[in-house]
Parts: C-alpha cells; sequence; structure tokens
DNA sequence: AAAGGTTTGTGCACGCGTTCACAAGGCGTA
DNA sequence: TACGCCTTGTGAACGCGTGCACAAACCTTT
C-alpha cells in the first residue's frame, strides 16, 4: 500500500514524542486518514495490536520498515545534475531512510568531474559500470524532458527495475519495471484548478493577470 | 480532474507534431491511459469533438487551458530557499504556465539578500506585505518538516488558499484551503517496496548492504 | 444519394477501495 | 473472579472510478 510510508512517519514522529503503544485512532489522525483505514490497512500486513491497548510503537515501526524494504540499504542513481538534481543529491532524506546514492551522472561535459554531496558526477556512458559495481536497483532520472525517454532505455538496459521520474513526460518501459512519476508543474495546475473554482461562487481574490494566449508547453 | 493537465502536455506535444485534430485513442495513447477515459473525461467538461473525425487540438488546449485556470497568470510564492527551493525557483516549467513568482521568503539571515532566479531572498516576516501587493493565492513550502506547520498557518493567515508543501509532514489547514503534498522520499520508499517484492519469488538482484537497525526518521 | 468506415458520446455493469458498525478480546479494577 | 471500559479486527454495504460495448453521427468515396 502507498499509506504505508505515511503510517511510518506519523509512527517515528510518535516514537520521538516518546509514546511505547498508539491507537488505530491516534495513528489515524497522525497520518490525516481514517481510523478504520488504518486499521484494515495493519491487518493486511498481518499485524498484531493488542485490543484494549492498541499497537506496539517500535514493534510496528519494524514490521512496516520490513514490509517496505527499509531495512535493507538501496543504491540509487541520480541522472541529470541540473538544479533539480543538485537538490536530490543534497537531499539528506535519502540517506536517512536507507538510500545510497551510487553516482551522479550527466553528459554535459561542462558538470563532468564537478563534485555534488560528495561525489564527481560521471558521464551517463558509465552507467552500466555503475549498475555492475554497486547493485543499483533504482534509478532518478532529473533531465530534461526530451532526454528522459533515452536515459529510462539506458536505464532499463542496465538492470535498472524502479525509475523515479521528474521530467515531465511520459515514459514507456517494458514490463517488470515500476515507473513513478513527480511533475511539479502539474502539481501546480490542479492548484490553479482549484483556485479556480474557489474563485466562482464566492467572490474571491482575482489571479495577477488574464492572460489571452493559453498554449503552455 | 487530476488527469487534465497529463492531456494538456500530450496535447501540446501533438500540436508541436503538427496534427490539427487528434482522436481519443492517439490522446489515450501519449497520455498513458485508456480511451475511453479520455471521451469521459473530455465530455465531462462539456467537450465538443466530431464523431468520425476527432478532437480539434488547438480547441481543445484552449478549453482545457481554461478549465484548468491557466488562461490567466498566477503567483506564487516559495518558502524556504534550501536546495529544492532554489532548484523549484530556477525551474523553467512554472513561467511557461503561467505561474509567475511573487517572492522568495526564508527566515534565515544568510540567505536574506541572497540573488535566486532574478529575485532577492526576503525574510518570511513580509509574507503580508507580498501577498497584499501581488495578490498571491498559491505557497510553495520548501522548508524542514518542522517549521512547514508554522509557515503553513501563517500562509493561511496571510490569504493563501492553496499550498504545495514538499516538507515531509501532515499540514492541518482550515477548510477552503487546499493543501497539496509531494514527499520525495516516499516515492523511494514506494520503489523499495516494489524492488522487493521483486527479489522475493524470482532469483533478482539483492540490496547493496543489508540493516538491522531500520529506524529512520 | 447511398454505403462503408471511422470516431465520439454514453448507458451499464464490474470491481475496488472506503467506511460503518459491531462482535471478539484484552486489561484494569473491585 | 466478575464487570466494565477500551481497542482491535472484520463482515457488509455503500460509493465511485473504470472499462466495455454499442448506438449516434460525421466524413469520404462511389
Amino acid at each position: 500500500m502507498a499509506r504505508l510510508p505515511i503510517y511510518l512517519r506519523a509512527l517515528v514522529s510518535i516514537s520521538e514524542a516518546g509514546e511505547t503503544t498508539v491507537s488505530s485512532d491516534t495513528l489515524a489522525t497522525g497520518a490525516g486518514v481514517n481510523s478504520a483505514k488504518v486499521r484494515k490497512d495493519l491487518s493486511y500486513l498481518g499485524s498484531y495490536g493488542t485490543r484494549g491497548v492498541g499497537y506496539d510503537v517500535q514493534y510496528l515501526v519494524y514490521q512496516i520498515s520490513r514490509e517496505l524494504g527499509l531495512t535493507q540499504d538501496w543504491a540509487v542513481v541520480i541522472v541529470g545534475v541540473g538544479n533539480l538534481g543538485h537538490a536530490l543529491a543534497n537531499y539528506g532524506g535519502f540517506a536517512q531512510r536507507g538510500f545510497s546514492i551510487a553516482a551522479l551522472l550527466d553528459v554535459d561535459s561542462r558538470r563532468l568531474g564537478e563534485i555534488v554531496a560528495g561525489q564527481a558526477v560521471r558521464h551517463l556512458d558509465e552507467l552500466g559500470a555503475v549498475v555492475a559495481e554497486t547493485a543499483v536497483s533504482i534509478g532518478v532520472i532529473a533531465t530534461p524532458a526530451q532526454a528522459a525517454q533515452d536515459v529510462a532505455d539506458r536505464l532499463v538496459a542496465a538492470g535498472v527495475t524502479s525509475i523515479l521520474n521528474f521530467a515531465p513526460c511520459l515514459l514507456v518501459v517494458p514490463g517488470g519495471v515500476d515507473v513513478r512519476k513527480v511533475d511539479l508543474s502539474i502539481e501546480l495546475q490542479i492548484l490553479s484548478f482549484h483556485e479556480q473554482r474557489k474563485s466562482m461562487l464566492p467572490r474571491g481574490k482575482q489571479p495577477v493577470a488574464p492572460r489571452l494566449s493559453a498554449v503552455p508547453s
């Protein structure tokens, strides 16, 4: 389930607050969901809470971590060391959760050799070697859209079976390869949609300036 | 619908390829969904395709842009100018789609005055003034988790009604305020989950190193 | 004008996820 | 030990999104 990481974060927060046990209702509040949903989800992975008491926080953290595969370290390769690639490489949340950056790759010769987050940027052609060395199974694409499909093909060819795609385009990959997409501008467009709905009925604030030509790319 | 931005991107791509008309099947392929879903979605917003031909690309781009509120410019304020804030400020995809950055705010005195993407970083205390000046309705939170709720409260107090949250935490906001969450490490954890499932039955690659202590924060 | 091919629009049924509601069960207290 | 409180686990119904399948409609060709 996609909610397990949310529960995990809430549980860690609760654990840091000194609680040793937690009810489904408390956990649901911390995760922003329904308590019945929490119980169903936890029962799905054969959980063991005690009726009348709740769940043991530490035990639950371990169980979810194990289910998510976080009891192991995963090697990640980041392709594309632009603004976003820099931010991802320097983002501390990865190492904390057992994701180590095996390499930073790019094709721009001006970026090669640059030290980012303690690693030298290497050329994309070294992808095969990197994957072979460190058993990389997760690739992160932080390139422009037009390069993304080629990078994805290379990742798949090198044996990477999970891809996190930040490029604003559709990737086609063979079966057995998981792709998750994060598109910043789509998130903003969805917010824009809601803003517009809000400005319909109630006399709300208007946007900065109307535009007549609406052909975004 | 949350799929409209995807259709829009596919349509723009198709338009750039020189096509003036498009069938639901072609659009579905470009968006990675089912053709029936495309037709349902488009009919929902009172679309006008012609049977036997398809949809007029330009007209559809305009209709979807209007529905999403992209015929207007929206002012966005970015709070937190760390690695991620830098990347967001420099990300070209925003301006292209009618989102202009009204201000970059932070509380770290060392960052104040720094020029990022053509703008000087201002102090978070100026939020009220910024919102009043430029009618900001969308706020982006790119701060550490512990500061996120406070920033969200300030945004709401200043009149911002849509928030894009990159901080890994749950935000509580009053009704009428939309929050969308983007959590990079959760995406990786979901991929980790799938990787682990893959390594179960088939004798697949193993992760770099097993970890015994699994208490991410 | 008529026929054939193509594509939209949509009624309908299937399936999944969500939620309610309650029985089962543990813990504390007397 | 018995009683009452609290919380889990889950059966069942509800609702929604998805996809199928087909009629309606348009264009092209003859």
